[in-house]
DNA sequence: GAATAAGTACTCGGATATAAATTGTCCGAGTTAGGCAGG
DNA sequence: CCTGCCTAACTCGGACAATTTATATCCGAGTACTTATTC
């Protein structure tokens, strides 16, 4: 159960975007460049996020990419559901039906089985924790000496 | 990220062995055979289960497996390590660090980034709501009816 | 100098290739219970 | 009736194969900015 490596792509990449601003549009290129990743593939992360309403992208020279929205209204889920993909972790196959469970009456599985409740439930928990931080507080708790570096690495460029 | 399909298997069979009581063993074919599993490979899960502690196993005729301590001290945080192992689902490679962030004072890094932070503590009400869920209490919420089939099933075997 | 055309830089989206993890199978070795033969 | 051996049933562990997912690359099409050209 690993997440995609693209998330922590995204999430570097969205508060690099927050830092410079709206008004800056970035490349998929500079970014890439900044932390040494495959540009293409990181390209692909970006359009997700851009699908998902998270950032916008102009395309054309001087184009690129840059927050769809004020940071404050950016939480941790949207960026990782727009990676990740809008389903659970756990999926239940109810294999409660097969084996020992065939030819029951279907009532009996009417409510979901005891297991996938309670996974469910610990998955709630998870995203209920990622929606609550915004993009704006990851930008607020970062160290100052780190964003003056990313803007001056931008400014140059 | 998707949760492996063995977690469901492997609850569904310490649920099953909960309801026949610790002082019965289940050989893995019964369990296979009761959920329509490939018996091979559940044997594997019940085994990563048995190495966590979670299960006990006999060798020999008349062996198999069975609960390795009650089903109150079993949690669903158990369970899932036990199949996905230890590690979270977020792994921090430290981009950071590459292209724009290369050979900056280390100590600039010395704290760990906030992406990480934001991630690890949606990670931790996680696993915080797993633990909190035991077997005792799935086993108590499942329906009745449920209960007595499958100790039926077992009965003529 | 303004309008227009060509060129350049960039995004978008899909097709495709490669690497890795997951899922599934197979087999040999070790262990125990129960049956069987010999005393 | 007792003892020791044999066999069947089972787990254990690793090697291996198949399938799916994640990672990565490439290219054609479309769009916007810039420059050059024309009147």
């Amino acid at each position: 159960m690993r997440m995609s490596e693209g998330v922590e792509w995204a999430l570097h990449c969205c508060l690099t975007l927050g830092w410079l601003g709206s008004d800056r549009t970035v490349p998929t290129a500079k970014l890439a460049a900044t932390f040494e990743l495959p540009p293409a593939y990181l390209n692909k992360h970006l359009q997700a996020l851009t699908r998902a309403g998270v950032l916008a992208s102009s395309p054309g020279a001087r184009g690129g990419f840059r927050l769809a929205r004020p940071a404050e209204k950016i939480t941790l889920l949207d960026v990782v559901t727009a990676i990740e993909g809008r389903d659970g972790a756990f999926r239940c196959t109810e294999i409660r039906r097969r084996g020992a469970g065939a030819g029951r009456d279907p009532q009996e599985f009417a409510r979901q089985c005891v297991i996938t409740t309670g996974i469910r439930r610990a998955e709630m928990a998870w995203r209920r924790e990622l929606a609550a931080q915004t993009l704006a507080d990851m930008m607020a708790r970062a160290p100052a000496a780190a964003v003056e570096r990313t803007r001056h690495w931008y400014a140059k460029g």
